[in-house]
DNA sequence: CAGTGGTCTAGACCACATT
DNA sequence: ATGTGGTCTAGACCACTGT
């Protein structure tokens, strides 16, 4: 009855999803996340380096057969997840893990009027170990599996203001090794990116109210009792993976604990 | 040179944009964030109540004279924003401030296994008065303007865990009663919607340790010295506007703060 | 100037929900 | 069967960056 103008040029439409590379698993996703998908794959694999510029939108539209809307999709994902950036004009570039997104995307602590620093770290102590069953299965571990324990101190205007316990899985970190961690520049999450190719996505963090016990308290340098705040974080990479467990006592003295909720958009 | 077959109908392209109703400033914004903007100006005026089905976006987009992509973008971001819900083949909603929304969104308070419970809320007290310079500034206040004090203590599992001393601006909240905030079924923040028209979209909170005072210590029902998280949150409606500063105190005793920075998409 | 990302269009088809 | 939101297309034009 209808007289629809449809398939004028039939054949090259639907075509086009199977001619997706036979790796990817394209059921059930639409297509925009099995673009996206691949780019991660991409990245994690080191493909492009950071700071680096990606292809072009046309050059990946073409490339995997789609509409240049279909790759702007995926890509605004990635750029909602800092993954990588924009910049009209120049290109879209695999984000550097700078000092700038460290700072203002997972750092969170800062003085009380709102500003940031750059925490000095001191590696305390490294090993490898069997962890609790605790720790096991919160970075979802096989059995038996050894995680590396890294505790570093952290110091702020000079002062010690952070004590972090950190376990890495031994099978994501195979060659971290002590003076990796005490020669390099930059941050634990820079370290992960450059040497593991491993990208933190998000964090879960739990706070809790304590006070310091006797260790704590000597290397930090304040009284025992003194309030901290507990924060058990844990990191994951794509697909909600866990790479890290970190387990922080924060002194909130001259600085505080800041964060948004629902704060991305905006007007 | 180039034969590009650009205009076809050339009357009908440009012309829309200045077609907007002139109450908009569409000077430098693209087009969805105007649509953006028009459509919670009516959230504001109260045009549909919670729970109500907004006109589809087709009939959005012809009423605007734009592109359904272009409602679609804009809506993208109420979505985002979670003031409204997109229902496939229903239609797209404003959300109720449900217990729902209330728990998993601005709620952070939850047992150790992560599971989240309906607090109880006890008004201890209420009155007007004229704020610190603080208190003012961080509500951006004119000088001499009032606010709402409110003392609240809210139980979890029949026990103490939090004490709020909130402040809401008086012109803002201008009717609010005493017997208003005892007899509310529901959070403050529906309270602030179902009444006042205010949607609280996003909060800035920071974060300290401290121990309980006499005061404190009493209210809570737990020792003198028992540490406590002190919450300082500030939060905002459209056009990061203030609306209530709360500062909390929180006994993490059977619980825990929890947040996540950075998975909204993932993957 | 050419090339990039940013915005916008007008439509098609799909998946889902309701009648 | 109808109507909704969800996905996708092919292309145009704009704003910006670099030459």
């Amino acid at each position: 009855m209808k007289d629809f103008i449809k398939n004028q040029e039939p054949e090259t439409k639907r075509v086009r999803r199977v001619a997706m590379p036979e790796h990817i698993d394209a059921i059930g996703h639409p297509l925009y996340k099995t673009i996206k998908l691949e780019i991660t794959r991409r990245l994690s694999g080191g493909e492009w380096s950071p700071g680096e510029a990606l292809p072009t939108e046309k050059a990946l539209a073409t490339h995997f057969g789609v509409s240049i809307g279909t790759v702007r999709r995926a890509m605004d994902e990635l750029v909602a997840e800092h993954i990588v950036v924009r910049q009209q004009g120049r290109g879209t570039f695999l984000r550097e893990f700078s000092h700038d997104l460290m700072l203002n995307h997972f750092w969170r602590v800062t003085r009380h009027d709102g500003s940031r620093e750059i925490p000095i770290v001191q590696t305390l102590s490294f090993e490898r170990q069997t962890p609790d069953p605790d720790v096991s299965k919160q970075l979802d571990l096989r059995a038996r599996a050894e995680v590396f324990k890294v505790v570093n101190l952290l110091l702020l205007g000079g002062r010690r203001i952070m004590l972090d316990e950190v376990h890495l899985p031994c099978s994501q970190f195979p060659s971290l090794t002590h003076e990796m961690l005490v020669a390099r520049e930059g941050t634990m999450f820079s370290l992960y990116r450059d040497e593991f190719s491993i990208i933190v996505i998000c964090t879960d963090e739990r706070l809790l109210a304590v006070t310091a016990d006797r260790d704590a308290a000597k290397i930090l340098d304040v009284p025992v009792g003194t309030p901290l705040i507990k924060n058990i974080r844990l990191s994951f990479t794509f697909d909600k993976h866990p790479v890290e467990l970190r387990k922080s006592l924060l002194l909130t003295d001259g600085y505080e604990y800041r964060h948004s909720v629902g704060g991305s958009t905006m007007v």
